[in-house]
This record gives C-alpha cells, structure tokens and sequence, in this order.
DNA sequence: TAGATTGTTAATCGATTAACAATC
DNA sequence: TAGATTGTTAATCGATTAACAATC
C-alpha cells in the first residue's frame, strides 16, 4: 500500500547497513547518525542521508537515529510475510555448504527445503533437512509458499530447474551455476558465479587504466 | 599503455559476454552480431553494440563481428600475465567447495594455494593442492605474485586476513564472509555474502511497487 | 546561543537509449 | 541497389554530490 519504488542501487546497500547496523546493536549503540555510517561503510554522507531518510526518515537533526527504530525500518524493507521461504536446489558441493551456512542465517530466512536428482544423495540429511527427489519439487511447491530458490545444479540442467521453479511460483532466484537464466522480467534473478566475479576483479586490477587514448 | 579506462557497468557485462561467446564457439559459430547478442543476453540492442565498439572495435557493418575475434578481444582485457593467480583463504565448507570448482573453471585463473589455521586442515590435500599453514602466507606471497584472495574464513577473522594480503601486495579480493572490508581504494574487492544476496531480492520481491506515495 | 545533524533542492556526473549517418 | 548492421552523436534518464535551509 504505502509502498515506494526504491531505486536498484540503494536495495543493493541496505543489506550493508543491516549488517553493519545489527553488529552496533550487539554492542549495545543507542544512537547512530548517517555520518558515522558513511565513515564506516566508505560510502559518501549525503548519500547515506538520502538512503536512510528514503527507506526510513525518521532522524532528527542535530541526534541522528534511534538504532533499534533504523534497523527495524529497514527490516520492514524485507517482507510482509513474516519468513522468507528458501529452497536449495542441487546438493552437492556448494548446495551443502550453504545448506550448513544457514544455520547461522538471520532467522527470518528458512530453508524449507532441499532438491536432488542423484539418488546417492535423496534421503540422506544435510543438517537437519532431507534431500528429496527433485521430482517432487512441483508438488512441495504447491503446498508451501516458497519466495525464493537457490540454484546450485550442474549448469546444463540449470535452465530447466529454473524454468520448473518458475512455474511453481518462486518470485527469486539465486543462481550459482555459470549458465545465463533467461527469465520473464519479474522474476528476480542474481547470479553468482565464481569465474565472472575473477573475471570482473581481474579486469579491473588490469584497468587501474590510464586515460583514453586513440585506437 | 593503450588501455582504456573502461566504466564500471561495462565490466560488469564482459563476463556475461565472454561466456555466451564460449558457448558459441564451442558450436563453431563464425559470425556473431550485436542484435543476436542482445537478445540472448536480455540487454539493449545500442547498449551491446556501445559496450563491444569500446573493448573491441572490429565490427563490420552488415557482417557483425568473427566471433573467435571478438572473443579474443573481450579475453585480453582480463590480464596482462598469461595467468591470473588465485589463493583461497580458509577450508571450510565454502573454501572447499570453492577449490573443487577450480578443476572446471577456465585456465586463465589458476589456483595456486590453500591456507587455513587449523591444524586438522592444515597439510590435508584438497583437490590435488595442499592445505598450507596461514602463518606461511606471507612468505608464500613473497615467492609468488599472487593476484586475487578468496577469503571464505569465518567473519569474525575475516578483516585480519584482508590486511595480512593487501600487506602481501594481492590486488583483488573476492571476500565470502558476512564482514564488511576496510580496505585501500586501490584493493578491488567484491562480495558475496548469501545473507545480503536473500536480502536484496527479498527486498525486490516485496518492491514491485506502487508509486512513491507520501509518507 | 552555537554546533551538529537532518532532509531537500539544485547541479553534476555517468549510463542508457534514441536517432541517424556510414558502409559492406 | 536495398537491407542489415555497425559506430557515433545527441537526448534522456537515473544516481551521486554539493549547497543550504531547518531544527533539536
């Protein structure tokens, strides 16, 4: 209802505020001002000003923000639900390693659930959760509310996992094979995939660039 | 000497590029043109076009681009060294899965070292590469030119790492834990932490907005 | 009160898109 | 030649930064 279109590049800082603003409150900060932020994060002052009075406003001048009411304005940010519903699908190497991260995940993120096509891997546990059969994946799908698919399968397959997910209402993806998902616009993708982020950081190590210069 | 400076967005498309062109050649196509690029790829017709005139240039009108050309061209951009050189920090479950992904990833990036501080870890063999003692990092350092640091420790070490390796002259992090990095500007790092990856589509998911709308 | 900090308006910067001329 | 595709110039859009008024 009372919502507002936040720009791309302000929803990729806010999980760098929670963070950041989450460990202040562990040590049990009452106050913090968008200066001490931005000092913090490398990020500019007005531009922290602008975030947190866009997502939140409700500093006050010469005081700055309550943490506790900053923090919980952003989180308000997250859902409407009360969890996020999680799935991972492929269990092997990365699939187990971020099923066990989620342990020490902020609670409002759960798994539900964990896929596999191998049956070497169906029904064996990986924390406290089964590896069930990837077939079963429409009809788990339609009896939870699931927000959100993790995707770790080998890349050949990673389209038509996506394209199953797709059908079964998941509104996100994130994608840690290294095949480009092609997607209808409102599903929400993010990719992670190893080789590009090198390939990114490498480009730039090489780029430290001089001006242009003529072909 | 005849680089050019090339801005941020770009970068961040090359490797989507690079790997659609892979897959190309793989099929032994000759002749790629920026419409067809784009198309596959869900970005602007002029966007391709403006982004491949900048890295490579050799396009011919009505013919597009030889595909074995332009990959070359996109490729030369990653390194000036024949290899980009990769250590991983940490081999937990991450750092592990992480390593054994190094066996499929392109020969440009090699992994030369695993490090960790623990003792069970510590001379235990993952993939064909010996877990190293974090003590000797610097003295590894020293005798090779390393490029790029995965560091997959857990959080609470994480920034003591990062200051052991940009003390160690590495000029790109790849940082997998859930800690911010201060860091000179000249150090590119990037991160990728599933905490904020979750958050930033929860975020979407929940920002299909509305208009802006008064407070 | 004076200083610190907020929120906002205007200016700048950078990226994307539209229009179009050049050409194989 | 006509059509397809490139590269470029200008226009638009969006994000960042600078300047400043409001205020606890």
């Amino acid at each position: 209802m009372c919502s507002k279109k936040i720009p791309k590049h302000v929803i990729e800082r806010i999980p760098l505020y929670l963070n950041y603003l989450e460990k202040l409150d562990e040590k049990n900060v009452i106050m913090i001002s968008s200066k001490t932020i931005s000092d913090n994060l490398g990020l500019g002052e007005v531009q922290v000003r602008k975030d947190l009075n866009l997502v939140s406003g409700n500093g006050k001048p010469k005081i700055g923000y309550v943490l506790k009411d900053l923090k919980y304005d952003l989180e308000q940010l997250i859902r409407s639900e009360q969890y996020t519903n999680i799935i991972i699908i492929g269990a092997g190497n990365i699939g187990e390693a971020l099923a066990k991260n989620f342990q020490y995940e902020k609670p409002q993120f759960r798994l539900l659930g964990i896929f596999d096509n191998d049956s070497q891997k169906i029904n064996s546990s990986i924390i406290n959760i089964k590896v069930k059969d990837i077939s079963t994946l429409p009809y788990f799908c339609a009896h939870n509310r699931i927000d959100i698919a993790i995707i770790c399968v080998p890349g050949n397959n990673a389209q038509a996992v996506c394209d199953i997910v797709v059908e079964n209402n998941i509104k996100g993806i994130l994608n840690f094979t290294n095949t480009y998902l092609n997607v209808n616009k409102n599903i929400n993708v993010r990719n992670v995939d190893i080789t590009s982020l090198l390939t990114m950081i490498a480009i730039e190590i090489n780029n430290k660039g001089e001006n242009i210069n003529g072909k």
